[in-house]
DNA sequence: CCGATTACGTA
DNA sequence: CGTACGTAATCGGG
């Protein structure tokens, strides 16, 4: 009989799944932190999610029909008479996980699961005993333990999972796989342990002796026992220390041998799954605060296949109807079909809109009690599919789907191409799609234009939850939803390959367009609801949705750069860094990597004998830029230190920009010339965009040097130049507005030089009189307020002493009392409310100021300070870009915004728009919004980016 | 090949 | 011991 028949025996009987409880809780406890996982009255939470989650998830994916876990009871067991030290570390374990455990027990409690516990025996030795008697019975055995004494286990019919480093996913660990990592068998797996030793365990095996000799030994000897025998033979340094430890070794080997007969009282027909109770385990999960996805997910688990009776009843948005389609080739037929299945929605939504109030004509007072559910249930889903990527974007297949009904088109000719746009041109404003700008670039490759949609599931699930950030729309759903997908991860497949799956073919699982469109009817759903309760659907309409439009313009549009310049600019960076590094390792004496931290450290630190300055999050010493200056300045009298380190800091300097005009040269578009940024819209928390892909947000700027490479930024052929237009103290204005502080008020209507003035107010000296060394540390406290700079920063960053800092922050909240009271207000408000919100409603949660770690408290304080303020700024900047965007387009101009760095914009100047262009932004600009102080804007034109510079 | 760590660029 | 981002390099483990 084969070892395949065997196992598909066994998988008929069925499968037990043994869980070594106390290992899978010290695994989820030292892998999730704690202070994610806590209650409020400070519980801690993590080991209980964790294994519920664990738990869950290997059932899922295994689908056992019989289930156990074992538990360590207290006090010592066998092992301890023979070995005091013995798991000396895991009685160490913290308060904070012994305190799950019977939150653990009474989990499973709950769910119906039998737990084991055996005095005098560990856990280890239940699980070995029952998977023995599995094993025996014929059944497919599964241990999930994070103890790898449970690899002595393994056969063709048990097999043991164990968490890697990331203790979510698990390794099958196959006979095969034993030997593959270990080079031994399962049944010599205890040897191997035994020289080793186990750490984790406080056992000490032979010094130097690690898994590779260990095994080498068993192979050449057979097992334990004849490298005893043959000890003598064993040359060098370990052959020795073998030598000196054999008693250990032995008793080691003793020790960690599984009981693998022991009388349990049960019999595996008893370990099938019981009786979930659903209000016990709600009880418990609300005690626990857990979410209601959590409690879902391990309901359905424990539930799956059975009657869903005494069970919180499921969402009824969760029901995932995949819908049958028909795919259309001509353009006659999807008119007909449009004509049939979208005219009527249409028609609804048409006389809501009559009834509907006007929007405002100009400014942006936008409606937040419109409400969005009821157009969104009367809607239809666009779902395109392929790559997106701005500038070199790549249609593969779209869907059309109307309250169950579908189509599905699959190549699109020009013909196609006009009657798809004329149907999205008369039906958009029942339209749902999920990412408006990437579902563009789609179309925008078949030549149509995606016109504004009435909802965007990707923008609706940021505003929702601006903190998460789902790469799939998988994921989105599995998150909005609660939806989990059978996703065959790798880990899954892997494991369950050598079982069953005769090889699932790989065009079924490639195709998810039905899926997909599926899910975003769904999902659009059940945001509309949540934007309508928090009044966000305003936002989403006047703001996210058009800001999306003028990205995928600005995306698609690019920005030109001059080759040229970028090469030589690499070539001459190129060359100054290469010099660089020549003198550092001339006074180094070796040729050290300088871009290893790790290397370095130890040639400043331990070589060249310097004295430290800080140490990083890891507790190395740091060797940033403000670090090797402060070596530098104090090494004087060390003329070779010295010269290292101004070679290493040129290095730096050089490497870096070389490094960014390399990225912007491999980012160039090879058609066009031009470099197609991507802006992400739901990334950044705050509500700002973010720019990937090559990041243009970040382009130097500081000083000189780096800021060359803004020159090779052109205006692209038709173009005569760019505009640059930045807003000055956005942020500083905001607070100035929100605070109602009539000095700081004041302060920007005077039109003055505003930090010279600000000076003035907190020196209380006239305004003539204000040093230069005034005027930037009042400039440093203004920035850092908005940050909640902590006096020590403050003093760090100005070079002076904390008691300065301290005097000079008292100084100047005695002078804007209520921008004081204003920040303190956001943080308490934030903490009452949980959330913070910016002028247009944008919100950000903050479960962390409820923490009970100070540092996360406190982090969380700074954030929810900052969020509104920044958000504020953004959405101020995103509402300046619509209406340029607009006012270009109506007054028929061809200059076009090409980036958007948080503050600024650069706009592509058409010839002879200059001057009209100009206004018009700084225009858009200035009056996006009305507040009590001034919008200041400035801008300047140039040949280039650098020159546009103001 | 992937992750954590380090460093550094922007607003 | 200041917020928000993205990228690249090294290094250790797999």
């Amino acid at each position: 009989m084969s070892a395949n028949t065997a196992t598909v025996e066994g998988t008929s009987r069925g499968t037990l799944l043994v869980v070594d409880g106390h290992s899978l809780a010290f695994r989820a406890f030292f892998a999730l932190p704690v202070e994610n996982f806590s209650t409020s009255a400070g519980q801690a939470t993590n080991a209980v999610w964790g294994f519920a989650t664990m738990l869950s998830q290997v059932i899922d994916a295994e689908h056992p029909d019989h289930l156990a876990v074992a538990f360590d009871v207290k006090g010592g067991t066998f092992r301890n008479t023979m070995l005091p030290q013995y798991k000396g570390t895991r009685d160490a374990a913290p308060e904070d996980l012994l305190t799950q455990l019977p939150l653990i027990q009474q989990m499973l409690d709950a769910l119906g699961v039998t737990f084991i516990e055996k005095p005098g025996y560990e856990g280890d030795d239940v699980i070995g005993t029952l998977a023995s008697m599995g094993d025996e019975a014929g059944y497919r055995t599964l241990v999930l333990s994070g103890d790898r004494d449970a690899f002595q286990l393994i056969n063709n019919n048990i097999t043991v999972l164990y968490p890697g480093h990331h203790f979510k996913d698990l390794k099958h660990m196959t006979p095969d796989a034993v030997v593959e990592k270990y080079h031994v068998t399962p049944e010599q797996y205890p040897d191997l342990a035994a020289l080793r030793g186990e750490t984790a365990d406080n056992i000490p095996g032979v010094p130097g002796v690690g898994d590779g000799f260990a095994a080498k030994w068993i192979n050449l000897y057979g097992g334990l026992d004849q490298i005893i025998e043959h000890a003598d033979e064993i040359g060098g340094k370990k052959g020795e220390a073998l030598r000196a430890n054999i008693d250990q070794v032995k008793l080691n080997r003793s020790v960690n041998a599984l009981v693998r007969d022991l009388d349990l009282g049960v019999s595996i027909e008893d370990l099938t799954f019981g009786q979930v109770d659903a209000n016990q385990l709600n009880e418990l999960f609300t005690k626990l605060e857990f979410g209601i996805r959590t409690k879902n997910r391990v309901l359905r688990t424990f539930n799956a296949g059975k009657p869903t009776n005494n069970l919180v009843p499921q969402d009824e948005s969760s029901k995932l109807e995949i819908p049958e389609y028909e795919t259309i080739d001509s353009p006659e037929a999807l008119e007909s079909w449009a004509q049939s299945n979208l005219q009527a929605t249409n028609k609804h939504l048409h006389d809501e809109r009559e009834i509907a109030p006007k929007t405002t004509p100009s400014g942006f007072a936008i409606d937040h009690t419109k409400k969005c559910a009821q157009s969104v249930a009367r809607s239809w889903v666009l779902q395109v599919e392929g790559e997106s990527k701005p500038g070199n974007a790549d249609y593969s297949s779209l869907m059309i789907a109307s309250q169950g009904k579908a189509i599905r088109i699959n190549h699109i000719d020009r013909d196609m191409a006009s009657q798809l746009q004329t149907l999205l041109d008369e039906y958009h404003q029942s339209m749902v799609v999920h990412g408006y700008k990437e579902q563009s670039h789609l179309l925008g490759s078949t030549g149509v234009k995606l016109p504004e949609p009435l909802f965007d599931t990707k923008l609706a699930g940021y505003l929702v939850h601006p903190d998460f950030h789902a790469d799939t729309l998988e994921q989105a759903a599995a998150h909005f939803l609660d939806l989990h997908i059978e996703e065959q991860s790798e880990s899954a497949t892997q494991g369950t390959l050598d079982f069953d799956e005769p090889e699932e073919s790989v065009q079924q699982k490639d195709d998810q367009l039905p899926r997909h469109t599926a899910i975003v009817g769904l999902l659009a759903r059940n945001l509309a609801n949540s934007l309508d309760q928090r009044e966000q659907f305003a936002l989403l309409e006047s703001v996210e949705i058009p800001v999306s439009r003028v990205l995928y313009g600005m995306e698609h549009a690019g920005a030109q750069v001059d080759m040229n310049r970028l090469m030589n600019m690499r070539e001459q960076l190129a060359s100054d860094a290469n010099h660089a590094q020549e003198t550092a390792w001339q006074y180094a004496g070796e040729r050290v990597n300088l871009q290893s931290p790790k290397q370095l450290q130890k040639i400043l630190f331990e070589n060249m004998g310097l004295k430290p300055t800080k140490k990083t999050k890891t507790g190395s010493y740091t060797t940033n830029a403000a670090a090797l200056q402060a070596l530098r300045d104090r090494s004087y009298e060390n003329d070779s230190a010295c010269q290292f380190l101004d070679a290493l800091l040129l290095h730096r300097e050089k490497n870096k920009l070389k490094q960014i005009v390399q990225t912007l040269i491999d980012a160039t578009n090879g058609s066009d010339g031009r470099i197609h940024t991507t802006f992400e819209q739901t990334v950044a928390a705050t509500g700002r965009l973010s720019s990937v892909d090559p990041n243009l947000q970040n382009i130097p700027n500081r000083d000189p040097a780096g800021r060359e490479i803004r020159s090779a930024f052109v205006p692209g052929e038709g173009f005569e130049s760019l505009l640059s237009s930045d807003y000055s103290q956005v942020e500083l204005r905001i607070m100035a507005d929100l605070s109602g502080d009539e000095a700081l008020i004041e302060a920007f209507r005077s039109g003055r030089d505003f930090h010279k003035y600000v000076a003035s107010l907190v020196y209380g000296v006239p305004v003539d009189e204000i040093t230069s060394g005034q005027r930037s540390h009042v400039k440093a406290m203004s920035y850092g307020l908005a940050y909640g700079l902590s006096t020590y920063g403050l003093s760090q960053q100005l070079g002076i002493k904390p008691g300065e800092a301290e005097s000079l922050k008292q100084q100047y909240f005695a002078t804007f009392g209520k921008v004081h009271e204003y920040l303190e207000s956001l943080v308490s408000t934030a903490r009452e409310k949980g959330y913070t919100e910016t002028i247009y409603g944008r919100r950000r949660y903050f479960p962390g100021l409820k923490s009970s770690n100070r540092a996360v408290r406190d982090a969380a304080e700074r954030a929810a300070l900052n969020a509104p303020i920044q958000g504020s700024a953004a959405d101020i900047m995103k509402i300046a870009m619509i209406r340029a965007d607009d006012a270009l387009r109506e007054a028929g101009l061809a200059s076009r915004i090409i980036l958007q760095i948080h503050d600024e914009l650069v706009v592509e100047i058409a010839p002879g728009e200059a001057q009209q262009a100009t206004a018009l932004v700084k225009d858009s600009m200035e009056h996006a919004v009305d507040m009590a102080v001034p919008l200041d804007v400035s801008t300047g034109i140039g040949s280039d980016w650098q020159l546009a510079a103001h």
